[in-house]
DNA sequence: TATGAATGAGACTTCATTCAT
DNA sequence: GATGAATGAAGTCTCATTCAT
């Protein structure tokens, strides 16, 4: 009932000149586009070398597969949001306090919604089958991992599994709401990003305070 | 002279003898686990009926195209989803803690998506163009005006808006929580389910005081 | 390129009891309109069994396929012009004046186009593939062989072979323009027969002064 | 989000290689071939592709439809018919005989029917629901306004409603007769087009004379 | 004998991918 | 490298015909 596994994963070269930089920039943006609006399958490699303004045949000489150009799409959402998670670690690093970063983190990703069309084209297809499923899961959970070391630091008293665990709701959680504000069209979405603030802080705010105690 | 355009949404006819039944319920088994292992697109109505044992033919004769398909899995999906919301709201009436209800409502749902494919087909392809969005989110906004009403009871000083926030949160975490554990495999669900109740408790607990109070 | 020829001609059986009689005509009238109506491939066995009131399997109690349905019409059809063109011979027969005839022939067949459906039915379908286009020509064949006898009394010196081609072009072009009558919609038809009376009479006249004279 | 709807009639594209109009002639003459041999409905297109040995995919890139491959072939038809007709009318300028006009115009399109196999396609598929039906019905319609300039000069007393009726008679009489023609097979057609030419001859003469009186 | 549910070959069309130019 | 015409497997859906009840 499954496909089977489409073929290679990475990008079938990596070009250095500026000019085929440019050229696989502007089928990503087209792909990410054409992803976001109608999903992965409906999404047709023409109408994405189209919207490039790329012929089909250098499309496929930058990816082997559609499969391949859904990768690179998500690949560049993994590193946005890495480096938008990387600037909420410097902050708390820097003394932040727990419930700003907490703050900034929602806000911080709902703003990348709205500008990164990777992050819609990823969310969109979310689930699709295979490979893809583990990668984009990935990103998730290489989140957990690393809110679990500043959660440490707020709530010292908490065995390692239960860090963990608190994590993995945070990110999920903080994901999740956004993928559902993303759904919602129309206004209402900021009162539901500050309830999402809330929430979390009243999720967070014993083991917190366990943690200081200690 | 013209083919009558189709209902999309209906099945073509609704079959009384209990062969007819059968085979419609084999069909949508099939559909909905299908639809729930490859996701909508990807899922062809000639595997539908193949793993339903069923004539490709037979399968048309019932539905009148892949639409009307997964639209009469997902209201099988919202008819179990909509029962067992009955009980929790009856549970409620008979005076049951809310603090109770919240967790049989967590274990209620997780336990669905264990025993009803249903489920797992809509929530895979929660995101489909155009009607079908439009009917799954119909679910969610039911629930949400339902629960609503219970929080009224609940934290009587809340404004409307409030209350209204507020249900489509818990609304929506705990069917996004339900989404995440179903991802994953293996263990740590459980824990993942128990912490789910946790935080929303704690997210609910202080407007239940302010109810309280008045 | 051309499909096998379809199997037997003739209905499978044929009934006497009246009840049968009576669903086979139901049957018939059926097809003629559907065949009529948009065409033998577009016209389905289920719509003609449903128009007719009987279910698809009684229709092919009495008619082994869709092609014999087809058949049995052009039969009826057959037998209506006939009679009709039988009723003219005697008309000639009693010493009506073959200018009279022919305008008789023409106002007749006009007159059965618009109150047999059979003759649109055959007509709209003309020319189908294989057996068909013969059974179909067979009835102008038969019609001008008999008209050739006609003429034969009123042109008496004309050569046999000749006599044969006039025969046929009278019977081809009064078939032919109620063929393009049909086709018209609207006023200008009752012109266009008595335009059609007037070309065959001065197509005629020669040929029946010559024979006058001898 | 939805694919554009696309125009049926024109094709997809004009192609202006020498490569590209050769492959879509041969897939216009094979179309052609089919729509005449078994009718449009009965016209598969996988069965044109292979007889033009061109793979589906080709010719789907050329035309978007099966219907608008029949609306390419009628328009071949027409193109050549109306070149045709236009030398008669050039032939009359130049003060042919109306009466070798005529000889001309049968034995033209006679020529006609033998050489161009989109003319035998248009008229076996003469009746066709909706659009093409009047497209077809035009080119005769068309013709008929023409004729009837002609016939105004050689029957000048002739009132407009009169020439209007005696020159659709003329074309649709040529028209039916080489139908009727192409019908036959074997030998005794030359008689019936020369014995068309006297029949039309015989019906014009009258008008004619009146004509040339004034 | 009548019924109509069931069958499945086959129709049209799309679209990911290749490869000659 | 770049191009885009060409390919054909595969998908959805129809409908003539059969056969168990």
């Amino acid at each position: 009932m499954l496909k089977p596994a489409r073929a290679a994963l990475a990008p079938r070269k990596t070009p250095v000149q500026s000019r085929s930089r440019e050229r696989v920039e502007r089928i990503l943006d087209a792909a990410a586009r054409a992803f976001a609006d109608v999903g992965f399958e409906a999404a047709t490699t023409d109408a994405i070398a189209a919207y490039a303004e790329v012929s089909i045949g250098s499309l496929y000489q930058f990816f082997p597969n559609k499969q391949a150009l859904f990768d690179a799409v998500a690949r560049r959402h993994f590193d946005h949001a890495t480096a938008l998670f990387d600037a909420l670690l410097a902050a708390d690093d820097e003394g932040v306090k727990w419930q700003d970063v907490l703050d900034r983190a929602v806000d911080g990703f709902a703003a990348l919604d709205r500008t990164d069309p990777n992050l819609r084209a990823v969310w969109r297809n979310w689930r699709m089958a295979g490979r893809f499923l583990a990668a984009t899961d990935t990103v998730n959970r290489e989140f957990a991992r690393r809110t679990e070391a500043v959660l440490a630091r707020h709530a010292r008293g908490l065995p390692k599994a239960k860090l963990e665990l608190v994590a993995t709701m945070v990110v999920e959680v903080i994901s999740s709401m956004l993928f559902v504000v993303a759904r919602q069209r129309g206004p209402g979405t900021r009162a539901m990003l500050e309830e999402t603030k809330v929430m979390l802080r009243r999720y967070l705010e014993p083991y917190a305070r366990e943690g200081r105690r200690k």
